[in-house]
DNA sequence: CTTTCATTTCGTCATTTGGCGAAATATATA
DNA sequence: TATATATTTCGCCAAATGACGAAATGAAAG
């Protein structure tokens, strides 16, 4: 119950939710995902840390950054049956069409803000 | 997005869970389901409201009581996903195990209660 | 028609949540 | 070693949540 419920509270905002989709091509670094939910980066370090705890994400540190990913094997069979229902329920959502949009615009605008700011 | 939300939000809370797992066997009605979580009524009526909102259970009215229970066809397939989600990943769990059981002292009592306080 | 009583609604309160910016941490680069 | 910079942690604040009791609602019984 207790897993349960830290994965249901991780799932009930719809920013999370928003990572978990737009994890789903592959991982992105925190920096990409704050430009995604334009929120101040210490807020989508917190929503990160949640979905962690939740064991709906893992994280690797890379250099400078930290990626962030979808586990290829979920750590209990709670976590992995919620990312099939998240996926399946919401893989067609406006919300995530219209991420997946904006995703690629980010992927493309790293390399000029890697020249331009030393960043991601 | 916004039903998906409304679900997970239903589901964010241990007693509200605590009902869909008891409600398993067959429709109760509020007083039996204030008598298992130990709530103030109002309390209760509130958690039904926000589970039946979400599309989790259904309700119907009877004399003077409310009975509420698991739609035997879920309203979406997102809401049927969650309560079978619920369903596999908690039906084994130690609260809902010593809930059954005191669900059933609950249905048991019941005659008592009603010829001692006019009441189910 | 009034009373009874199961349930819901409303107002209140303490706690949690989700946002922010500032400061701390860690890592690459100069 | 010192300086950027990506990320996290911390403290703060407004809004949402979950509990309660009191009052309102609605159906059955007197």
């Amino acid at each position: 119950m207790r897993e349960f419920i830290a994965i249901t509270k991780a799932l009930a905002d719809a920013s999370r939710v928003r990572v978990l989709l737009a994890l789903r091509p592959g991982e992105l670094c925190v920096c990409q995902i704050t430009e995604l939910l334009g929120f101040a980066p210490s807020t989508v370090s917190k929503h990160l840390s949640i979905l962690e705890q939740a064991g709906l994400v893992l994280s690797r540190k890379a250099e400078r950054w930290v990626y962030y990913r979808l586990p290829e094997k979920p750590a209990s069979a709670c976590a992995g049956a919620a990312l099939a229902w998240v996926q399946q329920s919401l893989e067609a959502s406006p919300e995530a069409v219209r991420d997946a949009r904006q995703m690629q615009k980010i992927l493309k605008l790293d390399a000029k803000k890697i020249s331009r700011r030393q960043c991601c």
